[in-house]
DNA sequence: CATACTCAAATGTGATCACAAAAAATCTAT
DNA sequence: ATAGATTTTTTGTGATCACATTTGAGTATG
C-alpha cells in the first residue's frame, strides 16, 4: 500500500532520515570530504529521494553538509581558520549559557551531571567511543538547558554539528582523552556558585580542542 | 523545451526562489503569523512546487519560517521571551564582531559607512521604508564584514532574519526612527579607535529595539 | 446562540520520471 | 605508457502525480 499522508504528531519520513543523518555527522561517522549521493542515502534509509533531499537541504542550511556549485553533496572540510572560528564561537556561547544556568543549578541537576560523568568514565574504560562522545555532549547540554535560552542552545548545537566530523577524525584513536577531571572541576564551581571560575573552566574545556590539529 | 540541468555557476531556480523569499521575510513584507502555501508560492514565482519546497525547508532550518506539526507553513510569531533572547544574541554577537572589526576599520570603510548613513537620511526624508531598512542593515554588515568572521556573521544574519517580520510590523509607520545620529556616534568611536565606547554604542543601538512592543 | 457534525476543497508528503550536466570509464593516437 | 578525446554512467534538478490528512465553511442539533 502506498502511504503518503501522516497523522499529526507522527514522525515524518523526512524527520527520521534527518535525525539519522544528523547523528551520523554529529558523532563523527562521516569523514570530512566524504561525498554522499541522494540515491545511495535513499536506498540506505529505504525510502525515495524526496525525504533525503529535504534532509540534505536542511542539514546544508545548518552548515553540516556542503553542496558544491555543481550540486555534489559532501561533508565540509574545515580550514584551520574556520575551525578556530567555530571554537571561538563555542567559547562565547557556552560561557554565556553557563552564566545563565549557574543560579539555576540546583542539586538535582548536579546529581545528574555527576551521574553522566560516571558514565563517561565507564565508556572510556570500555573503549566505547560513540557513547563517550554522546555522554560528553549530554553533560554540556544538560547544564546549558538550565539557561532556558533555546535559540542560543540551538545555535550552539549547530556549531557542534559543524565540528563533529573534524574533531572525531582529528582525535582518531585518541578520543579517550580525560575530560572527567575537568568536568569534576566544573561541578565544584557549580556547587560553589563561582561564576568566574565556571567561565574559566568552560573556556578551557572548549579551547582545549585547539591543538588537535598539530 | 524542458530544462532541468544547470551549468556550473549558474543560479538554480531554488536559489532565486530562496533569495526572493528570504528578502521578503528579512525586509518585513510578510506579517508574523501569515501562512504560506507551496502551491501559491510556486505560482507566484512561476515554477513548480519542488524548488519552493527546497527553499521553505532551508528557511525553516534558518528559523525564518515555521512548519506546524500538520505541515502548514507560517511566518513565526515571536513570544516576548523569544524576541528578547534574539536581541540579547544580537548584542553579544554584534559587540564581538565590532571589536574584531575595530582595528581594521580604515578610512575607506569609514567613508563608505558615512555614505550609507547619508543615504539613510535621504530615504528617511523621502519615506522609502524598504530602502531605509536595507541601508541600515548594510551599515552594520559593512562594519562586521571587516571582522572576517564569516560564520559569526552568518549566524547574525539568521538572527536578523528571525527578527525581520516582527520588528517591521511592530514599528508600523514609525520605521522612520532616527538612527543616523547613533550611527554618527559609532563612526566617531571608529575614528578614535575607542573600543569600550564602540561596544556601548552597539549595545545601545541593538537593545534600543526592546521597547517597540510597548 | 453555541456546539457538534458533514463534506468538499486545499495542502503537504513521498514517489517517480526525464533530462542536462558532471564524473568516471573507455578508447585512441602518439 | 601517457595524455587527450570519446562514450557511458552517475547525479542533482525541476516537474508532476496520487493520496492521506487537515481545514474551514456550511448545516443540523441542542
Amino acid at each position: 500500500m502506498l502511504v503518503t499522508g501522516r497523522k499529526e504528531g507522527n514522525i515524518s519520513v523526512h524527520g527520521s532520515v534527518y535525525k539519522n543523518l544528523r547523528d551520523k555527522i554529529l558523532y563523527g561517522f562521516l569523514r570530512p570530504g566524504q561525498s554522499l549521493t541522494l540515491r545511495s542515502l535513499a536506498s540506505e534509509f529505504k525510502t525515495s529521494m524526496t525525504p533525503v533531499r529535504d534532509s540534505v537541504r536542511r542539514l546544508t542550511a545548518e552548515g553540516a553538509l556542503k553542496i558544491s556549485l555543481s550540486g555534489r553533496i559532501t561533508i565540509p572540510v574545515l580550514t584551520i581558520e574556520r575551525f578556530n572560528e567555530l571554537l571561538f564561537i563555542r567559547s562565547i556561547i557556552e560561557a554565556e549559557l553557563a552564566i545563565k544556568a549557574l543560579p539555576k543549578a540546583h542539586i538535582a541537576l548536579i546529581d545528574r551531571l555527576e551521574s553522566i560523568n560516571l558514565d563517561m568514565e565507564m565508556f572510556a574504560k570500555s573503549f566505547e567511543a560513540m557513547e563517550y562522545i554522546r555522554a560528553n555532549m549530554e553533560f554540556h547540554r544538560s547544564l546549558y538547558l538550565r539557561a532556558q535560552s533555546p535559540i542560543m542552545l540551538s545555535i550552539l548545537e549547530n556549531v557542534w554539528l559543524q565540528l563533529g566530523p573534524t574533531v572525531k577524525h582529528a582525535l582518531g584513536e585518541n578520543w579517550n582523552i580525560v575530560k572527567q577531571s575537568e568536568h569534576k572541576n566544573i561541578l565544584s564551581a557549580l556547587n560553589n556558585q563561582d561564576s568566574s571560575q565556571l567561565i574559566f573552566l568552560i573556556k578551557k574545556d572548549v579551547l582545549g580542542c585547539q591543538n588537535i590539529f598539530m
